[in-house]
DNA sequence: ATTGACCTTCCAGAGACTGGAAGCCTTATT
DNA sequence: AATAAGGCTTCCAGTCTCTGGAAGGTCAAT
C-alpha cells in the first residue's frame, strides 16, 4: 500500500508517516520503484501512534508503547506506570491552564473593553496589581 | 544594569532576556564597555513579559501586548479582544486535555497493571476498543 | 505523447527557548 | 602586578513535532 492510502488509513498526514520513518518509528518497505510500501502490520503501527499521540503521549513515549505492544512477555505493569506518568502530566497541565484561565479572565472580567485608554488588563500584567 | 540583575528582577534567565532583544521585544541600551544597560522601562518591560507568558500568551501576542501599553490612545476594547481570544484558546486546550484526561484515565483505570501481559491500555491504543 | 496525480529526497522554518564554546571584562585576592 | 573567579559577549546548534516547498521520478489514463 503507497503513502497516501496508508495516511488516509491512518488519519496522519503523509508527511507525518515519512517523518515518522525518519526518526524509526516505523520501518515500512519498498517496492521496486521506490516507493514506500506498507504492511497490515504498518498500518496498524500508524494508527496506535495516532491514538496514542492524539492522547498526548510524546513521540519517545510512543516508542516505548510501541515496544512493549511488540513485546509479548511484557508486564502490564509497565505500561500502567507510562500511561500513569502522562496522566499525571496532563493533569498538571489543566491545573497550569486553569490557574491562567481564572486569573486571566479575572483581569478580562474587569476591562469594560471601550475606546477609553485604561486598563486592568495592562495594569494587571504591568505591576502585578491583580 | 547588567543583565545578570535584570535576570533576577525580571525573574526571567538571561538567555531569555538576550532572545527577547533578538527578536526586538526588548531594546536594552549598551554601555561602554558593550555590556547591555537595562533601564527601568527595560526592566518594566522584561516583568510585564514575564507576566503575560506565564498567563500563556504567546511571544506574538506580548508584542501586541506590549504595543498597546506603549500606546496611550489604545482603546481598552483592543486589549480585551486580545485577552479574550486567547482565553479562548486556554479554554480550548483545557478541553482537549481533559478530553484526553478521561479517555485515559478510563483505559488506565481498566488496567490491572501486574505482570501479566494483556494490557486494555494497549488494546485501546490497537484496535480503538476502548 | 502528454497530462495530472502521485511518489521521492532534501532543505528550511515554525515557537520559544536552552546549552555550550570561545573569548573579553571586572573584581578580588595574593 | 599577576592571577583566578565570575559575569559578560557572540555565535552555532539542538530541542520537539511536524509542515511547507522545491526539484524531480513514476504511474494511469487519455
Amino acid at each position: 500500500m503507497n503513502i497516501g492510502d496508508a495516511a488516509l488509513q491512518s488519519g496522519l498526514p503523509a508527511k507525518t508517516i515519512r517523518y515518522y520513518e525518519d526518526i524509526g518509528l516505523v520501518a515500512p518497505g519498498r517496492a521496486g520503484n521506490g516507493y514506500r510500501d506498507f504492511s497490515d502490520t504498518d498500518l496498524h503501527k500508524l494508527a496506535f501512534v495516532q491514538r496514542a499521540r492524539s492522547l498526548g503521549f510524546s513521540i519517545e513515549e510512543c516508542r516505548a508503547l510501541l515496544s512493549l505492544y511488540d513485546d509479548r512477555d511484557r508486564a502490564s505493569a509497565d505500561v500502567k506506570d507510562l500511561a500513569k506518568a502522562h496522566l499525571a502530566q496532563i493533569e498538571e497541565k489543566i491545573l497550569g491552564l486553569q490557574t491562567m484561565q481564572k486569573t486571566l479572565s479575572e483581569l478580562v472580567y474587569k476591562c469594560h473593553g471601550d475606546d477609553r485608554p485604561d486598563c486592568p488588563i495592562l495594569d494587571g500584567l504591568s505591576g502585578g496589581k491583580t
